[in-house]
RNA sequence: CGCGGGUUGGAGCAGUCUGGUAGCUCGUCGGGCUCAUAACCCGAAGGUCGUUGGUUCAAAUCCAGCACCCGCAA
């Protein structure tokens, strides 16, 4: 029985918690996740998906401002004596002196062949750069950002249309195994981590506001893989009569016209010029509406 | 009590300020034109205007409550 607590916050982490609850071979003894926050509309108070889970399954868990400060909760994991600390997107920086809690080692998965794209957004930034393929990595953490040694590398490919929200659900189908495989390796000393090869190193910066509004200027295919990229969350966006309207959904298409300008509209969508042929939108989110057709948004739009 | 937008035939919208016949662009169905069409022409069906109550001779429209959806901000 490998004995572990697992840090997360968002549900990118969910089905591999459940996976790993699930293991016959593996206990999770407690669950680390954010504080409750206010957030959302009216600013209430949400609690965090990986906790919403562990309540539902009676274990425990601690919420930590910031697990480095907090030698109380520290010392509550340490009385556990867990084997391993599982970490997947928990939006914390741990110390030295919770890395030496766990008997054999703190690990870490994230979404990115390593050490490519190292930080925050690895799978928007992997699909926004064009990128034909990516993956996911578990990885002893270290005190640096992603920079420990890797045990295990998956290659995932990326086709031209898919979206991050395709992506990061492949990403969430196929880490819980991984994690497993890992841990079970390490304890057994059949996996040797093996360090990171500096080539190739880059960060995967945070999503600024400004980068998500479109500029059409760009060629459509670097515009499309922006939208793609971060559909969804929080949608590339361009602005309409002072409103925002996202693009869920897009494709590139031969053509020519002027940046920004609508040059055709048809039951597929709305063709809008760029620095480079053309993109069609065919799903997008008017500011104050649902998600809708871009013919539709169109109709109630043209005549004015 | 964080700020703001929204709910009108199947879809997207206008109409609300200034109360008085349910409107537009599509879609659907039928007919026509055409070698043909996603193009064009003619016609039809389809709406308790989110919900509850109030004001009024009269409410989609004014007032109050409720529900649901969404953007920002965190």
């Amino acid at each position: 029985m490998i004995k572990i607590v697992f840090f997360g916050t968002p549900d990118i982490g969910l089905k591999s918690l459940e996976y790993l609850h699930n293991c016959d071979t593996i206990e999770v003894q407690a669950v680390v996740t954010q504080p409750d926050k206010p957030a959302g509309r009216g600013h209430k108070l949400q609690m965090s998906p990986i906790k919403k889970f562990a309540l539902e399954h009676n274990i425990p868990v601690f919420q930590p401002k910031s697990i480095r400060k907090e030698p109380e909760i520290q010392e509550e994991l340490k009385k556990l004596a867990p084997d391993f600390f599982v970490t997947f997107a928990f939006g914390q920086i741990l110390s030295q002196d919770v890395l030496d809690i766990p008997k054999y080692e703190t690990i870490n998965l994230h979404a990115s062949l390593l050490p490519k794209y190292r930080g925050a957004n690895p799978i928007q930034r992997a699909i926004i750069n064009g990128d034909k393929e990516t993956g996911i990595c578990t990885m002893i953490t270290e005190l640096g950002l992603d920079c420990g040694d890797v045990c295990q590398k998956l290659v995932i490919p990326i086709s031209d249309t898919m979206n991050c929200e395709e992506l990061w659900n492949e990403i969430a189908e196929k880490s819980p195994k991984m994690i497993e495989t890992t841990l079970t390796g390490l304890k057994t000393g059949s996996l040797t981590p093996q360090k990171q090869c500096e080539d190739g190193l880059c960060m995967a910066n945070k999503l600024t506001k400004e980068e998500c509004l479109i500029d059409w200027t760009k060629t459509n295919n670097q515009i499309h893989n922006l939208v793609r990229g971060i559909c969804r969350c929080p949608s590339a966006y361009f602005m309409f009569n002072d409103k925002i309207i996202k693009v869920i959904e897009s494709k590139p298409i031969d053509g020519t016209a002027a940046p920004g300008v609508i040059a055709n509209h048809s039951k597929e969508g709305i063709d809008i010029g760029c620095g480079e042929g053309l993109l069609r939108l065919i799903k997008i989110k008017p500011e104050g509406k649902g998600e809708m057709f871009a013919k539709d948004w169109y109709n109630g739009v043209k005549k004015g």
